[in-house]
DNA sequence: ACCTGAACACCGTTCAAGT
DNA sequence: ACCTGAACACCGTTCAAGT
């Protein structure tokens, strides 16, 4: 009788939005959250702005969203699949957001912010639901659930920020040099101070230089979860 | 005989480099990073954009020091000054922190973003140094000194930035109200999660309303420092 | 030495107009 | 429904020119 609006009415559909999102990445990957522009954005993938805007809404929205697809993604994958224990669970993934974020190192800020402001977003659930799992599997009573899983979280999250590489770098120069003249200059830098003032600084010094990022990372996951027996 | 140069040539400074600071903290208090436009320095300085870039260089070195000074200033106030033990040192100097970015939302972001790039700078290291005395006084083998401060500061950073509120918000206004309203919307988000799914959530959605951001951090602390018996 | 303020290049976002 | 692209308001930064 009457006439019903076509259910799916696309006509001429050339863009998406998961396009859009995976040239996104990208630009971020490729030169850090400056390098994100509308206008770079429409010459990847000859459009206009006004094409992005109809799809996205905004850029903050597709920073989200943008941190929402590889935080999934890495979340999702699953990697040796054998976790024997609730501890090697957290371990599982707590290392694949830390590799996640080398990979990604805009995500360092990104990450936080979303956590803060949308703690019901897929992301904030997923990570707490994931470690959250394993906290109760580890025998801590449910009265201390959320207690344990946050600080987890947090240490997880403080710890993996710090991975995080310079922003604005122009793509992968040589990462591996860099990385040994950023820390050989710390090392020196620390070495400087006024041992009277600093004293703790100078006794480590030394040891920045021959520490794992990684390793160090795991150290703390370790401590922290051998912590949560107090709240057993 | 020759003409020296001046020592102290100035003519006339009516603006100065800790003026330019100071102001640039009120409006990232008042509105964020966003807020925080050399535009609205001028305007309030009434001065030209010149002169700001006389004192400062950039914007972003401009955000640097506002970190800097605020951050300095909150580890150099002796606030008790009785710390009876290490681990109440260590929570004094943590919660210094957590008041501090309560008060200064915009210090969360700004503060893992300083930590990452400029390790030798007065920030890290005084945060280093205040905590990795009590790490020593604690009884910490030598060889974890690195390894335990690093955690420790990773836990404080990770969870102090949780406690950053939304950014972009005009000023405060009703904050407690607000506060409030986002914890249950949280709450219910989280109640509304399929159980099967999100079995962790959904259980403790229930204490998300009741928890205390303070306690919590401190409970963590707790952890942490609990944890750090394995390396003794 | 310190400051002015116009000018420049570059943003994010909107919106009338097209198909 | 989907896209174009000019236009707008607003950025950070520079720099010749003033005192």
């Amino acid at each position: 009788m009457a006439t019903r609006a076509r259910p799916t009415g696309r006509r001429n559909q050339v863009l998406s939005r998961e396009q859009i999102i995976g040239t996104a990445v990208e630009l971020l990957d490729a030169g850090g959250e400056g390098a994100l522009t509308v206008r770079a954005l429409t010459e990847r993938l000859t459009t206009g702005a006004g094409a992005i805007y109809y799809h996205v809404g905004n850029r903050d929205e597709l920073l989200d969203t943008a941190t929402e697809t590889v935080v999934t993604a890495a979340l999702t994958t699953r990697p040796a699949q054998t976790a024997a224990t609730p501890e090697d669970e957290i371990r599982v993934v707590a290392l694949a957001l830390f590799d996640t974020i080398a990979e990604h190192p805009w995500l360092a800020t990104r990450l936080i912010l979303q956590i803060v402001r949308n703690p019901a977003g897929p992301v904030t659930v997923g990570i707490f639901e994931r470690i959250g799992r394993q906290v109760s599997a580890l025998g801590v009573p449910q009265a201390h659930w959320f207690d344990a899983a946050s600080t987890l979280v947090h240490y997880i999250l403080g710890a993996v920020g710090q991975n995080a590489r310079i922003e604005g770098d122009t793509s992968g120069v040589e990462p591996h040099a860099d990385r040994d003249e950023f820390l050989g200059a710390t090392a020196e830098a620390w070495q400087a101070l006024d041992p009277e003032d600093y004293p703790f600084m100078h006794a480590i010094a030394g040891r920045i230089s021959e520490h794992d990022d990684r390793e160090q990372f795991l150290t703390g996951i370790a401590v922290v979860l051998g912590g949560l027996a107090r709240l057993r």
